[in-house]
RNA sequence: AGGGGCGUCGCCAAGCGGCAAGGCACUUGGUUUUGAUCCAAGCAUUCGUAGGUUCGAAUCCUGCCGCCCCUGCCA
């Protein structure tokens, strides 16, 4: 097959990147960067910017930089930007260099502001915020040039110096640019370049008191890096011709192109930061990093490989359009990348007691299974076999039809990786419920086949007495709506299920001795990871990662 | 109202004037000691809509319709 058989498409950025390539625009250089505000976790939505601005320095064998945009001291914390620098790592992606900072930038941005002011394209303004509010007019009307825009250029100097230096109190004034006020593009009407803001900074400390705004700052922080593609959402299109004005009124060399490109949305979560910390400070989840938490560490706690969300990532493409991705295309992606490096094992997450009455009472018999059966290098496992055992509830029904492949009173079923038996009675307690199954196994189907008849179902169990107790957590979609920030409060579609505890599950003893933070199939039910902060060998505990693909589900039986 | 974007299968998404890729989901068969995996097959006479240009239009032009973003001293 030839190469451009199995070739992806390009996504439109590529094409913009291909063309500059071609035209000899920054020397066919490529520098991306990622510029998070270190002011909350990020969630999966950063992850596409993530693999998209180190994906592309990647294919182009340029650079990409970490640029924290630590613009606002009023919201920014180095607890913040400690656990963004870690998952950007265990997603993979290690940054150009070192650690880069807004205001590692500070000091130059206060010179380019003096030059605006010199060249009489930015001044100091004093009119409160409702005013400043009042003279941008609004989509109909146009604004009214301040009052204050037409002070000489020696005016504005002194003033901003004297805002440096700390004369005037928090808010009475800020630096304008001074483009145009009746333009159609609100962001272009006189922008706030700098804020008077009396606040300790994460780095820079009590330095400054004068802060820029990110439309000042941001497009200068490209240039000075030498970035030559800055990536970011559609909502900064109406920003684009700020950047450019700015980079053009400065003595700066470098024009970074900004391109813009569509979040991506999942069906059935949110990613607003507000909502997000409303769920941890309504104790609707249990912190940052709950599983049911779209955050980077929520799915890292999950059992979600890195790859698996690269690769989601992947398969969602990059375009300009809004778009709300399935939840099946991610799980898609999940199942994909465990079912190659999850190790099987059986876990009984609601234990049914079996008996198997012609088995010896104290016989252990120390079965080997495959820990994956399409790869033999992963080795083998061994799993007790015993006179008592436990399977699922749900593995067993007095009677039904034959479309259930599992255990029905007087038939018989496959234990998985043991013999085939046969139900021969139910025990109930005084309420009727099911306490007890008796069994006969056949001694001549380990491994093998019976001659005389077809045994169709397999079903999993454990020792009941060698096998470890453990509690198993299992996880549904957080929300019952597809589109929770559309509710008008959404908080009400939480979904009260999202998480169900087994308390009373039973683990084959291969399990009990793992790794928090590995993944695995328990057989038949899906991908569970033991839990990186509770697990213990004492108390496993596991997370359901995701079910296994479940067409018996669909059927109804 | 003004400005900036976007409309191709249920969900993503190629396509850039020559006769609608691909993935997910779904359906149907086959293999299987996981109702998993794997394998095979099916799944848009049609590209928001109405006109126009052309031998030929998802692709070019015009009008309309729909959705998203913008009136922080947030990023």
């Amino acid at each position: 097959m030839s190469d451009s058989e199995n070739q992806k498409p390009l996504n439109f950025i590529q094409h913009i990147i291909n063309e500059d390539i071609a035209n000899g625009k920054n020397q066919g250089r490529v520098h991306t960067r990622f510029p998070p505000e270190p002011n909350g976790y990020l969630h999966i939505g950063h992850a596409k910017s993530i693999c998209l601005n180190f994906g592309i320095a990647e294919q182009y064998k340029g650079q990409c930089n970490l640029r924290f945009d630590d613009t606002n001291p009023a919201k920014e914390s180095d607890e913040y930007a400690k656990a963004i620098e870690a998952d950007i790592r265990w997603l993979g992606f290690q940054w150009a260099g070192d650690i880069h900072h807004a205001s590692d930038y500070f000091e130059q941005l206060y010179q380019f502001a003096i030059e605006l002011i010199e060249k009489n394209l930015a001044f100091v303004d004093e009119l409160t915020p409702e005013q400043m509010q009042q003279y941008r007019g609004n989509f109909a009307e146009p604004g009214k040039n301040s009052p204050y825009r037409d002070r000489p250029v020696a005016e504005n100097l002194d003033l901003f110096h004297r805002m440096r230096a700390g004369e005037f109190e928090d808010g009475k004034m800020v630096l304008r640019a001074k483009i145009d006020m009746a333009s159609p593009n609100i962001k272009m009407r006189d922008p706030v370049l700098y804020r008077i803001k009396r606040m300790h900074h994460i780095r820079t400390g009590d330095k400054w008191c004068i802060y820029p705004m990110y439309d000042f700052t941001h497009c200068i922080s490209d240039a000075i890096e030498g970035v030559t593609h800055s990536l970011c959402t559609l909502e900064f299109e109406d920003h684009r011709p700020l950047y450019d004005w700015v980079i053009d009124n400065i003595s700066i060399e470098c024009h970074p192109q900004q391109i813009e490109f569509s979040r991506l949305n999942l069906a059935y979560t949110i990613t607003s930061k507000r909502k997000l910390t409303q769920l941890i400070e309504g104790h609707y989840v249990n912190g940052w990093d709950d599983p049911r938490m779209p955050t980077i560490s929520g799915m890292r706690r999950r059992g979600y490989p890195a790859e698996a969300i690269r690769e989601f990532v992947e398969l969602t493409g990059v375009t300009k359009k809004n778009h709300v991705v399935d939840m099946a295309l991610l799980e898609f992606s999940v199942r994909e990348v465990l079912n190659k490096k999850a190790p099987r094992a059986m876990a009984v997450l609601r234990p049914l007691k079996l008996v198997i009455e012609n088995y010896p009472e104290d016989k252990v018999e120390q079965l080997q299974a495959p820990r994956h059966p399409q790869d033999e290098s992963m080795g083998k496992r061994t799993i007790p076999f015993t006179r008592e055992i436990y399977i699922d509830q749900e593995d067993f029904r007095e009677q039904s039809n034959n479309k259930f492949k599992r255990l029905v009173l007087g038939k018989e079923v496959r234990l998985r990786n043991a013999y085939v038996i046969r139900c021969d009675e139910v025990i109930k307690d005084a309420a009727g419920k099911i306490c007890e199954l008796r069994c006969h196994y056949d001694e001549n189907t380990l491994g093998k086949n019976p001659e005389d008849r077809k045994v169709k179902g397999v079903i999993h169990w454990v020792s009941a007495t060698a096998s470890v107790s453990a509690i198993v957590r299992r996880y549904d979609r957080l929300f019952n709506s597809a589109n929770p920030a559309a509710e008008e409060d959404f908080t009400q579609c939480i979904n009260p299920d999202s998480l169900n505890e087994y308390t009373q599950a039973r683990i084959e003893p291969s399990l009990a001795s793992c790794q928090p933070g590995e993944n695995f199939q328990f057989e038949r039910e899906g991908y569970f990871v033991a839990d990186s902060e509770d697990y213990t060998a004492e108390k496993p505990l596991f997370n359901m990662t995701v079910g296994l693909r479940d067409t018996w589900a669909r059927m109804d039986v």
